[in-house]
DNA sequence: ATGCGACCTCAACCAAGCTTGAGGTCAAGA
DNA sequence: TCTTGACCTCAAGCTTGGTTGAGGTCGCAT
C-alpha cells in the first residue's frame, strides 16, 4: 500500500480526521486526490505528523511547524538529507526545551528545599527580574517559541 | 513592603496585569483589598504565578493548576511543608515531562539517523499503534495532563 | 441497483487563555 | 485643587487548535 487514506492517516498517527482536515487548511500537510476528491497521502504524511505531535507536546505553535516544514520540498517526498537537515533543527529546539525544564525542576526543587520564601529573591518566581530593575518580565521563552 | 500592588506583582512576574485578573477570577491566586477596592496580594502570589508558568511552560491546562493549588490553604499563606507536599507533586511532573521529551529527542534521532522512512515502524511517528492493531492511537500524554 | 461505510465541503461552534475597551475611581504630587 | 497614572469592573473580542453537523458523494459488495 503505497498511499494512505484520511481513515488509514488518522489510525495510525492517532490525529482525528477533522485535525488532518485542519492541518491540510494551513498548509501544513497535503494531499493527492483520487478521480473521486478522495485525499491521499503519501507515506511521508506520517513523518509530518509526529513532528507536529512532538512540536504540540512541547508547546510549539502549529505555525511555527508550518515554517519549519516550508524549508522542505512541496511536490516531492523529501529526501533524507531534507529531513535530516529539518530534524537537526528540531533537535535543538528539543535539547532547548529540556534544559529549560531541568533548570525549572531544579530551580523549583532549589526554592522548596531552602524555604526561600522570600519571593523577591527566587529566580523562579522572578526568573530575570532583579528586583524589578529591568522592567518587563521574561521574555526568553517566547524567544524561543518564535524561533526566528 | 508587605503587600503588593498589581502593578508590582505584575512586573515582578512577568505576568499581565489582565492575566492577573483572570487567575483570580479562575481562582488560582486571590487578593485582599484596600478600603478603596484595590487588590493587595501576599508575597505567596508570586510563586504560585511561577508555579503557573512553569505549568504553562509544560502544558498543564490552568484547571489542573488550580486543582492542585485547591490543597493549599484558602485564608492564610501555606506553610514550607504545605509548598513542599504539592512541590514535590510537581517535581513528578516535571521529571515525567522531561523523560518523555528525551523519549522523543531520541527517537526522533534515531529516526532520521537510521534513515527509516518506512514510517510503518518508526515508534515516533507511530507510537504505540503498532500497525494500527490498537485502534485509537497514543493517549499516555493526556492521562499525564489530566493527571487524576 | 442499492445499500453501506468512508469520504467530501463548508460553516458554525467550542474551550482555553487571555487582551482590549468603555466608563469610572483612587491616591499622590505640583 | 487639579492632574496624572495606577487602579477598578464588566463585556466583548481575539487566537489557537481544533470538533460537530448538515447535506451530499464515492466505491465496493451484495
Amino acid at each position: 500500500m503505497q498511499e494512505l487514506t484520511v481513515g488509514e492517516a488518522a489510525r495510525r498517527s492517532g490525529v482525528a480526521i477533522s485535525a488532518l482536515h485542519f492541518y491540510e487548511k494551513k498548509g501544513l500537510i497535503s494531499s493527492l486526490r483520487t478521480p473521486g476528491n478522495q485525499r491521499r497521502y503519501a507515506r511521508d504524511v506520517l513523518r509530518r505528523l509526529a513532528v507536529i505531535r512532538v512540536a504540540q507536546r512541547v508547546g510549539i505553535p502549529l505555525e511555527a511547524v508550518r515554517r519549519a516544514f516550508a524549508t522542505l520540498p512541496q511536490e516531492r517526498t523529501p529526501t533524507r538529507a531534507e529531513w535530516a537537515r529539518m530534524s537537526a533543527l528540531w533537535r535543538e529546539e528539543l535539547d532547548t526545551r529540556i534544559a529549560q525544564l531541568n533548570l525549572l525542576r531544579h530551580q523549583l526543587t532549589e526554592c522548596i528545599g531552602c524555604g526561600c520564601l522570600s519571593l523577591q529573591r527566587c529566580r523562579l518566581a522572578n526568573p530575570g527580574d532583579v528586583l524589578g530593575e529591568s522592567g518587563d518580565g521574561p521574555r526568553a521563552w517566547d524567544e524561543v517559541n518564535s524561533h526566528e
